[in-house]
DNA sequence: CCGAGCCGTTCCGTAAACGGAACAGCGGAC
DNA sequence: GTCCGCTGTTCCGTTTACGGAACGGCTCGG
């Protein structure tokens, strides 16, 4: 006992909370679930209990079982990895491979306050902005743009740029990053 | 049986290729990269090279370093809802809901071939795309509307409208929905 | 030309995740 | 009462993912 394994690991335990919490939504017994998932019953244990480190063949065959997909299990309120600004608060949801770009889709909220900058990124790159609510004034430093609910803005990020919120209204907004293949 | 799914490919070399992706967009050598998130070189070489199966500790040191969350690398084809029919092939990403909307983001494909229709939604309901490659044809059926890669459409869907592909090409896009709320 | 310093892959001993079997605890059948 | 079937956990031998070191290949710099 007392072997305790890293209680601060990352989110193992909380991976084996939900799994088990999908588990008996369902109405099934770990060995049932074991079994039809094909793993052990000492591997599915360890893993509802945080014990173990599991692979991802495990925790797929596990959650293909369940029917949920791997981020049902993964993506945590924790996990994902978020961008702060003085203004902007921007939270990265995917991320696309193309042939011929990659794309990465943010959901941003811009706080009211001054605007924030944004530095040049690589030539090619291009930005893409689908208001929500409130009002954004986004773009070339030179020529930002303006885009209430429902709009769209576009620009090309290999300039300095800036967001803000216009009014007292927090900009709720999806945006997506188009980053051309060399 | 079980309409069980591809028990043996859960996809590691699709994970493979996505990280190998994401360090070259980088800059990042292989090397550097392992010693950056605390992993051997030799357990990041098998993992792009999808001949290792590896644990979910392994790939959360590796994608928290790139600075991406898990399901980046992960979310497959496989597991994640997704609406199809004849032409369209839509995944659902994310839900967002706020004070005046709610928000459905998906990510489409829309096959070469005949238009698929999709019925009236609710009144006030508008969509949004944004076209990332191929060119689509998409909204009311009286008055459909065109957009290339990097463009915009957005239409009110309280009436019967399609979506089809232009050209021999494969469109992917992003789709937004918005419900009013009542 | 040759060594230095990277690159990514392969080799290898160790640590650990794996599945099968044995275990204790519980509820119902007879 | 005993037995059975089931629950979930723990033990244990096997498999394998792990990181360090050694390797061949490539590009510089002297």
């Amino acid at each position: 006992m007392a072997a305790a394994p890293p209680a601060g690991d990352h989110g193992a335990e909380e991976v084996g909370r939900r799994i088990r919490t999908l588990r008996e939504e369902r109405g099934l017994s770990l060995s049932t679930l074991a079994r039809l998932a094909g793993v052990g019953k000492a591997t599915l244990s360890g893993l509802e209990n945080g014990t173990r480190n599991p692979t991802l063949e495990t925790l797929y065959a596990v959650t293909a079982q369940l029917g949920v997909p791997l981020t049902a299990v993964l993506s945590g309120p924790a996990g994902t990895p978020t961008v702060r600004g003085a203004a902007v608060d921007a939270t990265l949801l995917e991320v696309f491979t193309d042939t011929d770009a990659t794309y990465e889709l943010y959901r941003m909220r811009v706080s009211p306050g001054p605007p924030q900058l944004s530095p040049a990124h690589q030539a090619g790159v291009t930005e893409h902005v689908t208001v929500f609510s409130g009002v954004l004034r986004a773009g070339p430093l030179d020529a930002p743009l303006t885009a209430g609910p429902g709009e769209y803005l576009r620009w090309t990020s290999d300039v300095p740029h800036s967001y803000a919120a216009v009014g007292d209204e927090q900009v709720r907004a999806s945006l997506l990053l188009r980053y051309p293949r060399d």
